[in-house]
RNA sequence: GCCCCUGUAGUUUAAUGGAUAGAACGUUGGCUUCCGGAGCCAAGGGUUACAGGUUCGAGUCCUGUCAGGGGCGCCA
């Protein structure tokens, strides 16, 4: 609808002034005093035209063309143009929601396009802790959006099974004087791996983490298509020489000091960066390239979304230099989000697995459940340091709105149950929708269509966040219709058209919940 | 010192440069002859950290100040 609006206008803009660059303008969904949609053409126009936005408002307004869905097209204050859109538009839209069932809010934007989706990623040293959490969240349910939208999605998880890290991890398996990681978990693998050899130690304790982590990622509900190691799938296969090699041979990587360097300052990094140290170790950038180069030209994905948190903000630069050297530039991203802050008793709590002092997802998870910790992670902007108070939300976890949406789910669920008819049988025909002209009934199409959008929105700018919100705003419209409008109780022909409302909301429910990756359960 | 992020109601926070800054929790008041009251309706609560600037219009963009988080390794 947004973009049909759209269109009339720049049809009407260009018949008034068709000497005039076409503005960038938006459409957006107005307030409901002012309509449905609301755009700022005129006002964006004014400054090239040299006209009162009053007077370049009425020209627009009378080239519009109009149709039997726009029912009125208004000027307001400072120079808006409002469209309000009439009642059959959205009441013919019911049928189609319920037709699309499961696929509603889909689309083939990725068709035949791959696109690996790496997150959390961290290293086998410990479980996973909140600090990681959010990560995992977020970068679950942009897959889960990327499958919305055609794309064929690879959910991954990289981690090194060797290495430095994992020998300090035998180191303090065994407790020797090089130990650095402790903490309840250190001491039952001791009870279990018998070596002395830390090497051995290390990886053998790599081994049962990433088990733990594989369950508790499960436990959340992400389940990852590839677990890639960076010794087995990259060290071994020597895709870290091959990588460098490929940059010797393009000139991106030279000796200095004893060690092999990336050109990295060529691709707009600040220095250039270490790939082999002198001792002859690779660098974890040298894998992290090697690993790249595997997404896209080994395993040829089409694009490529790695989720990190803020402390690897400085690793954002080179690896993508790395990839714009491949010749991948806009065929990969970073997410950058910032941390959640743990608060106990108002003071923020510095997590650690060196010093044993974390929160664990799993504690976390026992405390709160699934649907509520997803739901949390998802609600807030990227950039917006959360701070998570452990207290606060163990009592709030009651009133955590993800119930609110899950209710609604239930209500309808119940409703249904009591017609003895299945809900798939619902009549997907045009007939009695007009019935539906409540403000409370018209309100509630209004929030179901916005799905589709909203996915393609989400696919676009990664604004995770928008989801829980957008799910709030949808068990709203039902809860308030469910309040005003009775429906086993309306007359048949009323009844039968609300019916069509109740199911097309409740498929609506359960696809925002599933792409949250909330349960839609039936009874509470 | 340099780079990135943040500062919004008592608390946690939302808002492609747009109209009266939106919600949740907490607080206050009202709603049961009816499909689930985990709900609905309403009230109160804000100098969007501070000071300038840009513009028709700024929580949003620019500059500075203050405060907090992260990063500036031949660590991972």
């Amino acid at each position: 609808m947004k973009s049909q609006i759209k269109e009339l206008m720049s049809e009407a803009i260009k018949k008034t002034f068709p000497d005039i660059e076409m503005p960038d303008f938006g459409v957006e969904y107005a307030d409901k005093k002012f309509g449905d949609f609301s755009t700022n053409a005129a006002m964006i126009l004014a400054k090239a035209i040299g006209e009162e936005p009053g007077e370049i408002t009425e020209k627009i307004i009378k080239r519009i063309k109009r149709n039997e869905i726009i029912e009125k097209v208004e000027f307001a204050k400072p120079g808006f143009i409002n469209f309000k859109i009439a009642l059959p538009y959205w009441q013919k839209q019911i049928p189609g929601i319920i037709n699309a069932g499961k696929n509603y809010g889909k689309s083939d934007l990725g068709k035949d396009l791959k696109v690996n989706i790496e997150f959390i990623s961290a290293n086998p040293t410990g479980p996973l802790t909140i600090g990681n959490a959010r990560g995992g969240v977020i970068g679950d349910t942009m897959a889960n959006i990327f499958a919305k939208t055609g794309w064929q999605v690879t959910r991954e998880y990289y981690f090194n099974d060797a290495g430095g890290q994992i020998d300090i991890l035998g180191h303090s398996i065994l407790k020797d004087n090089e130990a650095q990681y402790r903490g309840d978990y250190i001491d039952e693998l001791r009870q279990k791996i018998k070596t002395d050899d830390y090497k051995e130690a290390g990886r053998q304790a790599a081994q049962e983490i990433i088990g733990g982590i594989k369950e508790t990622t499960e436990s959340v509900g992400i389940k990852f298509d590839v677990w890639f190691a960076e010794g087995k799938d990259l060290r071994e296969k020597g895709k870290i020489d091959e990588a460098i090699k490929w940059l010797r041979a393009k000139d991106l990587a030279y000796d200095k000091e004893g060690a092999v360097w990336f050109r990295s300052t060529k691709f707009g990094d600040d220095k250039d960066r270490v790939l082999i140290k002198s001792t002859g170790e690779p660098t974890y950038f040298a894998s992290d390239a090697a690993y790249h180069r595997n997404k896209f030209e080994e395993r040829k994905f089409d694009f490529a979304i790695d989720v990190w948190g803020a402390d690897h903000y400085g690793d954002i630069a080179r690896i993508k230099g790395f990839v714009k050297a491949l010749g991948h530039e806009n065929t990969f991203e970073v997410i950058l989000h910032q941390f959640v802050r743990i608060i106990v008793e108002g003071k923020e709590v510095r997590m650690s697995k060196r010093t044993g002092q974390f929160v664990a997802v799993d504690d976390l998870l026992k405390e709160v459940g699934k649907d509520v910790y997803r739901f949390f992670m998802l609600n807030y902007d990227l950039n917006s340091h959360i701070n998570f108070d452990l207290k606060l939300a163990k009592e709030r976890s009651e009133k955590n709105p993800v119930f609110y949406i899950q209710y609604a789910h239930a209500r309808i669920n119940s409703i249904l149950a009591k017609l003895k008819t299945q809900s798939s049988n619902v009549k997907t025909t045009t007939k009695n929708l007009e019935l539906l002209d409540s403000p409370a009934e018209i309100g509630l199409i209004k929030q179901l269509i916005k799905l589709p959008e909203l996915v393609l929105e989400i696919v676009d700018d990664y604004q995770v966040q928008k989801l829980p919100a957008y799910s709030i705003e949808l068990a709203r419209a039902f809860h308030n219709f469910y309040e005003e409008c009775p429906i086993l109780q309306a007359e048949e022909n009323l009844k039968n058209a609300r019916l069509k409302l109740v199911r097309a909301t409740q498929i609506v429910l359960k696809n925002t919940l599933d792409l949250m990756g909330v349960s839609a359960p039936e009874r509470m």
